[in-house]
DNA sequence: AATCACTGCAACCGCGCTCCT
DNA sequence: TAGGAGCGCGGTTGCAGTGAT
C-alpha cells in the first residue's frame, strides 16, 4: 500500500503509512498479550513491520478500546474551548476531559474548527468565552491569594497553567497523583471551573445539557462519577 | 462530466522528558 | 552523575472525500 498511496518507503525496513486491517489485527493481538507499553519491543515480538512509535500511535488514536467515533458533540465542542482558552495548545491534558476522545483528534478539531474558519459566529463565542474564563481565572486569583502566602505571579501559575509534572504541585490546585504515582490533572478543579463556567454560559443559551450527562453512557463513566462528583 | 479548491483526518516527525543502567 | 533508550506530546504533512464552478 506504501507505493500505491504515495507514501515514502521507510528506512531500517519499518514499514510506514496507513495501516491495514491486518496490521490492525496483528498489533491488537499483541497488546492483548502484552498489554499497552514496550512499544519498542513490538517490532522483535511480532511479524508487525512497524517501529514502535507508530504502533503506539496506531494503537492510541484508533484502536484502543473505549474510543468514541464520530462528531464531538456541542458539549464536547465547548469542553474543548473552555479548556483550550484555559491551556492553549496541550490537547492530551484537553483530552483527559473528554473520555474517549484523542488529543489527536481534539488537535484536528480546533485547528479545522477553530483556527482555520475564523467563522464569525464561533470566533464571537470564543472571545466571550475567553472573557469570562479570564474572569474566572481572575476570581480564583483572588480566593487563592487569600488562602496562601504566594506571590501574585505564584498563584496566577497555578490558576492558568496545566499541570506540569513536578512532585512540589501534586497537592496543589491543579495536580493529583494517580495510583501508579504519576501525576494527573485534578478533575475537581477542572469540574469547578467548568461548572460555574456553565452557568454563565447557560445564561447565554449557548449550551442545552449537563457537561457530561449522566444518562449518557461513556466509557470511563465510573471514573468520571468518582471524580466529579465531590465537587457538584 | 471534468476540474479545482477546500476540508477532514490519519499518520509522520522532531523535540523534550523520564527512567534505567 | 552522565549517557542512552523509550515514551509522550505538539506540530506538520499528505491523501481522500466532497462541494463548487
Amino acid at each position: 500500500m506504501d507505493g500505491m498511496m504515495g507514501w515514502r518507503v521507510a528506512e531500517e525496513g519499518w514499514r510506514k503509512g496507513p495501516w491495514t486491517p491486518a496490521e490492525d489485527k496483528l498489533l491488537m493481538e499483541y497488546v492483548a498479550l502484552h498489554g499497552e507499553g514496550s512499544w519498542s519491543s513490538v517490532a522483535g515480538c511480532s511479524v508487525l513491520k512497524r517501529n514502535g512509535k507508530s504502533c503506539r500511535l496506531r494503537w492510541v488514536n484508533y484502536l484502543r478500546p473505549g474510543l468514541k467515533k464520530g462528531q464531538l458533540s456541542p458539549q464536547e465542542e465547548g469542553i474543548i474551548i473552555e479548556l483550550h482558552a484555559l491551556w492553549g495548545n496541550k490537547w492530551s491534558t484537553i483530552a483527559r476531559y473528554l473520555p474517549g476522545r484523542t488529543d489527536n483528534e481534539i488537535k484536528n478539531y480546533w485547528r479545522t474548527h477553530f483556527k482555520k474558519k475564523g467563522k464569525p459566529l464561533q470566533n464571537d463565542k470564543k472571545q466571550k468565552y475567553e472573557a469570562k474564563f479570564s474572569y474566572i481565572q481572575d476570581q480564583r486569583v483572588q480566593e487563592t491569594m487569600n488562602n496562601t502566602t504566594s506571590s501574585e505571579s505564584e498563584v496566577y501559575d497555578k490558576v492558568t497553567k496545566p499541570p506540569q509534572a513536578t512532585p512540589q504541585e501534586t497537592t496543589d490546585l491543579t495536580c493529583r497523583v494517580a495510583t501508579d504515582g504519576k501525576q494527573q490533572p485534578n478533575p475537581c478543579v477542572m469540574a469547578q471551573d467548568i461548572a460555574r463556567c456553565w452557568d454563565i454560559v447557560s445564561e447565554d443559551g449557548l449550551w442545552s445539557g449537563f457537561m457530561w450527562n449522566p444518562d449518557h453512557d461513556h466509557p470511563n463513566q465510573d471514573v468520571m462519577e468518582q471524580s466529579f462528583s465531590p465537587c457538584f
